[in-house]
DNA sequence: TTCTCTACTGTGAACGCTCACAGCCGAGCC
DNA sequence: GGCTCGGCTGTGAGCGTTCACAGTAGAGAA
């Protein structure tokens, strides 16, 4: 609508606000750099030819010298729907929009569910399109994090790489602690039965919280039992599925440690379904402590992942890396919160 | 991580691909943009030295002359959450992300829900860092599409806009019409007090489809009842509300528009609640046939809005504009969906 | 042979900005 | 007065591309 092609008039450079203003290319460029070394009338004689030509910086000439663009981008590599569903992926974008909101930096929401959208997105991004990466994903070695790094893009990744050859940044919070810290409430509060439904295994999340579990219970005298692990996929039918599954095998269940809230929701309708109370019957633990948590009845019990501190230090790491430092990875502490169900 | 300061080695450049493949710059630049009028031996050497180089165009150089990005942007103006549990969101997301795609555009997703991101946003938008940038908002006139059209940036907007100064290229459901084929519908199957839940007022498709509903009951002879509104903001929470409130002052209702199906999801629920059975005792319509229309028990009949055919126009409407045509609106025709609650 | 035409190639000039440098001016010090 | 020094300013170069243009060589027509 409006604009012709002609009609596309040419857009005001920094020549002609120097012109209007009556100062040079070079005084100009400080006011908007900064201001320093400028002096206030010739400040103040730039800032009124920009308001008076209406002058946007180009940013790609800007680039094109700096190097920088000033954006970062906040990339999935797995299906949108799996994200926008998770409520700790809203917590995490919000929290790295704000945080990268006080260093001016916009933040690109890039999707790279298929292969193809990958490679379309790698291309893009490598030729220079964002200063830096923000990676999300649960299978968080996805060759797009070192296809990325070796194009020279500054990446930190959220969650713990699967093993690769190249050192990748990345901020996680101590998913086995925290399933200890989980498994050992269970058992304070008398369980000696207790079920796990775990994440994915061929995630890291889903195998350190697992080993978290396995630990407590070897430290307690209890014996592994196979036959009360369950695996899902984060999504809270699969929750269900997998908590059903275990009432069957093990009828004697008291406890149940799940390894996300949005699962344990699942696991509480498969055990109000088969008649057990929570936590009378059988005590339950989620993982996250995400908005699922507080909307469960009971409310969850639950490992609190610091989304804040996540996001904050994702951040950070993302800066000092685009400043061209050396950053290592970072292993947050969680939290236990007690509610209802343990 | 890796890549300290000094070590950030200069990435090649065109040069450096002409050199190593032996011909001049203008040769490597014709291989990189389509390969016309190239000698194949010539090509051949190109492509041999941008593999053994590692070259990758600065698009920042590239941008600066052609004034094309390549990308593309799909601006959110309300908070992320709004959307992200919108079952018709991810639907028009993965349409115009797929149609962009066929044109090998990415496109980059951007979240300005306060007024301080929208400045941000418009901030970097305006300077060129996309080509054009398809709009999202319930309330589809939001100053930031004037801003931006100011900025001389082509944008479609999804929906209908506010009335503003200046003409915006959008596209549309014909929701009114939509709302005539329902409400005709329900009257056909021998309703005859037709309570509505409309979206909000300050929308332009609440307003159409409450005047759609008008129009059918004028065209029907039946009086136009204020007791039969009600009001939502198209979350499920507020259809279960409005639905109340209607049982409420009229528990003879027989038929209920709702102008949402994430709202007919709720009112559905306040339906069982009150103790009516539908479709037998009312009958409920919804709009959009989004999932939430399937997963509702009884199914929904709903309007169909076709996602598919509105995110592709955008697409096509936005590219014209890119190339400096002047585009118009589209309006695209709805569809009645029989499923089994009316 | 000469001329034209086509296919291809190289070169200089942008694009709009930042950066380094040099220069200017006036104040303060010796 | 001469010197230094700091604040401020203008200028030229260059970032890595693309684009317009000029030019070359070889094939085919006249």
């Amino acid at each position: 609508m409006r604009v012709k092609p002609g009609e596309r008039r040419r857009r005001p450079t920094i020549h002609d606000v120097a012109r209007v203003a009556g100062v040079s290319r070079g005084t100009v460029s400080r006011v908007l750099n900064g201001g320093h070394y400028v002096s206030p009338a010739a400040a103040e004689a730039v800032n009124a030819a920009i308001r008076k030509t209406g002058y946007v910086v180009n940013r790609h000439a800007r680039s094109l010298i700096t190097g920088r663009t000033g954006s970062a981008a906040f990339l999935l590599t797995e299906p949108q729907e799996k994200f926008f569903e998770d409520p700790n992926f809203n917590v995490l974008l919000r929290g790295c929009t704000e945080a990268l909101a006080a260093h001016d930096i916009p933040l690109l929401l890039m999707l790279a569910g298929t292969v193809e959208e990958q490679r379309r997105i790698v291309r893009y991004v490598g030729s220079g399109h964002v200063d830096g990466v923000l990676l999300i994903s649960s299978r968080a070695g996805s060759p797009v994090a070192e296809q990325l790094v070796k194009a020279g893009v500054p990446v930190v990744i959220c969650g713990t790489p699967q093993l690769t050859g190249i050192r990748l940044a990345h901020v996680a919070a101590d998913d086995r602690d925290g399933a200890r810290t989980m498994v050992r409430h269970l058992l304070s509060v008398g369980r000696r039965r207790v079920g796990i439904v775990t994440g994915p295994l061929d995630t890291p999340g889903g195998v350190e919280r697992l080993a978290g579990y396995r630990e407590v219970l070897a430290e307690a005298g209890l014996r592994y039992e196979p036959e009360l692990v369950a695996t899902g996929d984060y999504s809270r039918d699969s929750g269900a599925r997998a908590a059903a599954e275990l009432l069957a095998r093990r009828p004697d269940l008291d406890a149940l440690f799940v390894a996300s809230d949005l699962m344990a929701q699942g696991a509480l309708a498969a055990l109000a379904d088969a008649g057990r109370r929570v936590p009378d019957d059988v005590a339950v633990g989620g993982f996250d402590d995400s908005a699922a948590a507080v909307a469960a009845r009971p409310a969850l019990t639950t490992v609190r992942q610091p989304w804040d501190r996540i996001s904050a230090e994702m951040v950070r790491l993302l800066l000092a890396q685009i400043e061209g430092q050396d950053t290592s990875a970072v292993i947050l502490p969680t939290e236990l919160v007690r509610r209802e169900s343990a």
